[in-house]
Parts: structure tokens; C-alpha cells; sequence
DNA sequence: TATTTATATTGCAATATTACGATATAGATA
DNA sequence: TATCTATATCGTAATATTGCAATATAAATA
């Protein structure tokens, strides 16, 4: 139907999705990646880096914003996106997680 | 228009968005938390855990095997599916890049 | 072979996402 | 204040995703 069942899920289940979803889109990689690669924040030149019209960053940047993915500053005129260490720490254990995981494990059948 | 332009990004930004997002549904992320808390390839009994369909099930073990997060071996009658080392190695880069920056960044705006 | 069991596929309805033109808003500056 | 610049929002079209009933498939077993 479109409509996630989220409350059949608890919600770790659902916050761990709502953040591997919201970096699941090229564009919001290329953001994620360009604001590591400027080390510093970056205002509309992200507009410039894509190859999208400015709504459509302009959607892809709320959706990270909404996500706690990443954060704005008003700066003048302008505004000033960075990463935001909280969402990136509530993904991190789930990852750590797996990869102790696949380290030891042993013995699967596949 | 619920088309992605991968054709502007590079093939890194469009694989690990493709991983993202495969991981990006509460039911996926159950499924992934199941197959490593019963530490073995574990068959039918995904459909029993997860407060879904068998149908809808089948079809979000698909999209983890399309994204090569999972993989399945036939047992007997039944398949067998477990985690696919592969498909994770993959984004671990980018989650320890940004994991990186994030410690060492200093004097930002936001 | 017929039946049972396990899983996948099809078809479809409801909803969500992506993209962008047009427009609104809000701060900076002339 | 009028204007410019930067960003957000609205409206809408095209497409994708989610979910499930019905059905198909395929291996195991009676």
C-alpha cells in the first residue's frame, strides 16, 4: 500500500529505517559527502554541486534535516548546513553491531 | 516525479544509496536483527517473526538480496537465508569515513 | 503419482517519493 | 523603502514502494 506498517515495529526498528532511508537517495549521499569534503559548512553552493534544480536540494536537504542527519545555521543571509553528530551516532552502534557480527561468526551454511 | 536521476551521480553515491535504502524499511531491519540474534541461516520461521504477510515477507527478503545484503541457500524444502558479508564491507567505508570526520572535526559553524 | 509444505510471483489498490516550475519568504544592501 | 540574493514552500505530474489475496512453483514425503 505504500503505508509502512511502523507500528507493528518497535521503535528502534523504526528509527534505525527512518535514518538508513533518508541516506538512501544519491543526492543525499553526494550532500553528505560533499559537507565531510569542504570541512566546513556550506551554504548554497550544495545547490551548485548537484545536478538538481534548488527545490528539489531543497527537499533532499529537509529530509537529512528531519532525519537529525545533518543541521542548519543561519549565516547572514544565507545558511549553513552541517553534519549532525547525533544522527550519525544512532546508526553507528547498529553497524558495529553487524560488523562484530560478520566477524565471528562461523560455520553458516551460506 | 519518483524517479531517481542516477545517471548524475556516480556509481559509489548510486551503490551506497541503493544500500541505504534497501536497509531503510522497519521489517528489513527486523529481518537483518533476527538473522544475526539466532546466529544461523535461518529459514520460513522470518515469516512468523515479523508481523506481516508471507507475501509482503518474501518480497522484502528479496529487495535485501537484490542489494546483496542477504543471501539464501536452499535446505531440504525450505531456504536458508543469512546475512551476505559483501553487501555490508560495502558501506562500512563511508560509515567509518563519516564516523572519522566527525571525531576530528573542530571549529564549526554548527 | 498425489499431497503437503515452503517460498516466490502476479496483480492490484493505497500511499510515498522524486523532481521541478512558480511563488513565497526573509535577510542584506542600495 | 525597494531591490537583490538565498532558501523554502506549494502544486502537481510521473514513478516507486508497500502490502496482501490469489496463485504458481518446487522440493519432500506419503
Amino acid at each position: 500500500m505504500g503505508i509502512t506498517k511502523s507500528e507493528h515495529f518497535t521503535d528502534e526498528q523504526n528509527e534505525l529505517a527512518t535514518l538508513a532511508k533518508a541516506i538512501g537517495h544519491p543526492a543525499r549521499i553526494a550532500i553528505i559527502q560533499h559537507l565531510i569534503k569542504v570541512n566546513s559548512c556550506v551554504c548554497g553552493d550544495i545547490v551548485n554541486e548537484l545536478p538538481l534544480a534548488q527545490p528539489t536540494v531543497s527537499q533532499h536537504l529537509k529530509e537529512l534535516k528531519n532525519a537529525g542527519l545533518i543541521k542548519g545555521n543561519f549565516e547572514g543571509n544565507a545558511i549553513c548546513y552541517c553534519l549532525n553528530e547525533e544522527g550519525f551516532n544512532k546508526i553507528k552502534g547498529f553497524f558495529q553491531h553487524i560488523n562484530t557480527y560478520l566477524e565471528n561468526k562461523k560455520n553458516q551454511c551460506c
